[in-house]
DNA sequence: ATGGTGGCGAGGCCA
């Protein structure tokens, strides 16, 4: 069993990135953010001739989050039941076989002290308690999103540039922490101790290109039956390269 | 401090 995560900034931009890392990499389970659509403009067509079955939360031109399956999604859970938050698509869950997913995209905050940075603390506190209340912890739980957030420094290749920024201070690692402190583990720094390991490179400075230059806000948490089943937890970068792609690469879980 | 690129959707917003 596979299960990934992946910003794919827009789903139809990214239609044939999409579809060639899918036939190559044919994870089971795919969480996506920021589909960037409606549903009735989501491409499900293509996918489900790739095998896939699909649950989408999307609306217009921002946000957005899916689940792909190559088995029956049932169960399927819409926003986090929190009015303030839920005009915005963020948060989609589902049963899958024997695993409880969600595909989470958080608010980015724009700038440390803005108003979305202070809307970005409270939907935090608002997921924390939607976690805490619908996802048992005593279940094969997956929780694949754009959290962003950085964990710690080990996830920021330049600390010092990136000291209380956004994606980067203090505030935001709490709230993260908050989150996996329900009892979750963050899969790939459970098995990328040392860190280092980028899952988003900047479009405007060629983060990448320029060499790796990248911070890891995407996550894959597990719950303690998830990770006990966890052999692996994996950035493909291949998909960050080449022509049009995401400015997040997909994380991938491999799970007995 | 600013701007750099990319996506949406048709000018500016968001990341």
């Amino acid at each position: 069993m596979r299960i990934a995560t992946w910003n794919v900034n827009s789903v139809r931009a990214r239609l044939a990135r999409l579809e060639a890392w899918l036939a190559e990499a044919r994870p089971d389970v795919v969480l996506l953010q920021e589909t960037k659509c409606q549903d009735e403009q989501f491409p499900r067509e293509p996918l489900e001739e790739l095998g896939y079955q699909i649950a989408s939360f999307g609306q217009k031109t921002y946000n957005g989050v899916a689940i792909l399956a190559r088995q029956r999604i049932e169960g399927v859970e819409l926003g986090l039941g929190d009015e303030r938050f839920d005009a915005e698509a963020r948060v989609i869950s589902a049963q899958v076989g024997e695993y409880l997913v969600a595909s989470v995209y958080a608010i980015n905050g724009q700038e440390v002290g803005q108003p979305r940075y202070h809307d970005k603390l409270a939907w935090y506190a608002s997921l924390r308690a939607r976690l805490a209340e619908r996802f048992p912890l005593s279940e094969k739980v997956v929780i694949g999103g754009d959290l962003n957030v950085t964990r710690d420094d080990l996830d920021v290749y330049d600390p010092r540039a990136w000291h209380e920024k956004i994606l980067c201070s203090t505030s935001e690692r709490a709230a993260l922490g908050a989150v996996l402190e329900l009892g979750y583990a963050d899969g790939l720094r459970h098995f990328h101790p040392a860190g280092g390991v980028y899952t988003w490179w900047d479009f405007r400075t060629r983060a990448f290109e320029r060499g790796n230059k990248g911070l890891r806000i995407d996550y894959l948490l597990l719950s303690p039956p998830a990770l006990a089943t966890c052999n692996a937890v994996e950035v493909d970068l291949d998909a960050r390269r080449g022509a049009k792609p995401s400015d997040h690469a997909p994380v991938v879980a491999t799970l007995a």
